[in-house]
DNA sequence: CGATTATATGAACGCTGCGTTCCGATATGT
DNA sequence: ACATATCGGAACGCAGCGTTCATATAATCG
């Protein structure tokens, strides 16, 4: 912590400087307090900065929060295993893995805000669309290698792999249970008629 | 609004009036104006009451969303149809239905604060429990007549359910497509193979 | 009956954070 | 050279927080 230097203006143009200071203190401290701990007046001490600065950029809690989840989000590569039930298997692993990494708790949080906070609610809306695109994507590679069963309806899939995983993340029980997972939605509930 | 009279004391014992003017005050402005513009002071004022009264009963907030919470919530009476799918089906539409009143809103908030708070994240939890036994009992009924498919895992087939129906509440789209979501669930996404 | 206990209200307290508005300083772009 | 846009810093009034006090009420206990 260089208590001794005090970034200034670079002219008239935004200093990056300044966004990545902010956007530090901003991550540090939600990991640290959580989203109500988080403060623009604290996020402003930490980072050095002015609090005119930080509102001309982030207009609300809602957005500096977005705004730290986007700079560390993953580009998710979905697997690509050859088979369906491998791949749902493997993206489990791969998504409770990232969850429950220091930084994989903002999304928890963004969830949570978009139950009251309209920017935070589209924002959302657009990582859920995102994110159905892979999955269609990979229901989309299955159904290419003949593997899907023809009844089946992809978008109503896909959502059934997200919303487990979603209540999983949000009821903080993120196990590694996830080849079971994967059998437990690919397989047939019921048992064959007859 | 009476303004006009005041409220005191019955002596030595909870002012059940109290209590009912406080829950009141709070499910109005919580259905008003959100969890976010939920104060104590605007509760306390709107029902007529002194802080210390409000502070004494519900510590926090979250207690206190808890609390209408609870005063609001319906027994679920779980579907019985006599087959499975079509219990899922029906299960899927009664709760969207709740969920759509304007009370059932308070769910979606208790998730979020769930988040962040710990009174409401342990309440959360025996909320979920609660339901994952009452579906753990449908599904044992499918069992007993045989219905089920002898490799299921119960347990994960009711986190798929509430899953999916979470997700749906989280991202606002409490559809009516429940007979194809009970559809998806139970039936084989794999073609049988050979 | 009298004393104790537990409650409800309303007002006040200091504190913290909000979101805005100035200021002086800095450097760009034209 | 000059308008423009930025930055840090300080101050503003406002609102809500959570607590404390005084006062009034009535049930309960000795």
């Amino acid at each position: 912590m260089p208590a001794e230097c005090s970034r200034r203006s670079i002219g008239a143009r935004r200093n990056p400087e300044t966004e990545k200071a902010i956007l530090d203190a901003a991550e540090a401290i939600l990991l640290e307090v959580g989203v109500t701990g988080l403060k623009m007046e604290a996020v402003a001490r930490q980072a050095q900065a002015g609090k005119a600065t930080l509102y001309r950029w982030w207009p609300s809690r809602g957005r500096l929060i977005l705004a730290v989840y986007e700079r560390s989000k993953a580009d998710f590569a979905l697997p690509d295993t050859g088979g369906l039930q491998t791949d749902i298997a493997l993206f489990f692993n791969l998504l409770f893995a990232f969850w429950s990494r220091p930084g994989g708790q903002l999304f928890r949080l963004i969830i949570a805000g978009a139950q009251s906070d309209p920017d935070m609610a589209e924002a959302l809306q657009s990582y859920r669309q995102e994110r159905r695109d892979g999955l269609r994507a990979m229901l989309g590679k299955a159904a290419d290698r003949g593997e899907l069963s023809p009844e089946l309806d992809p978008e109503l899939a896909v959502d059934a792999l997200m919303g487990l995983a979603w209540m999983r993340l949000l009821a903080d029980e993120l196990t590694s249970d996830t080849d079971a997972l994967a059998a437990t939605l690919c397989r047939p509930w019921l048992r064959p008629a007859g």
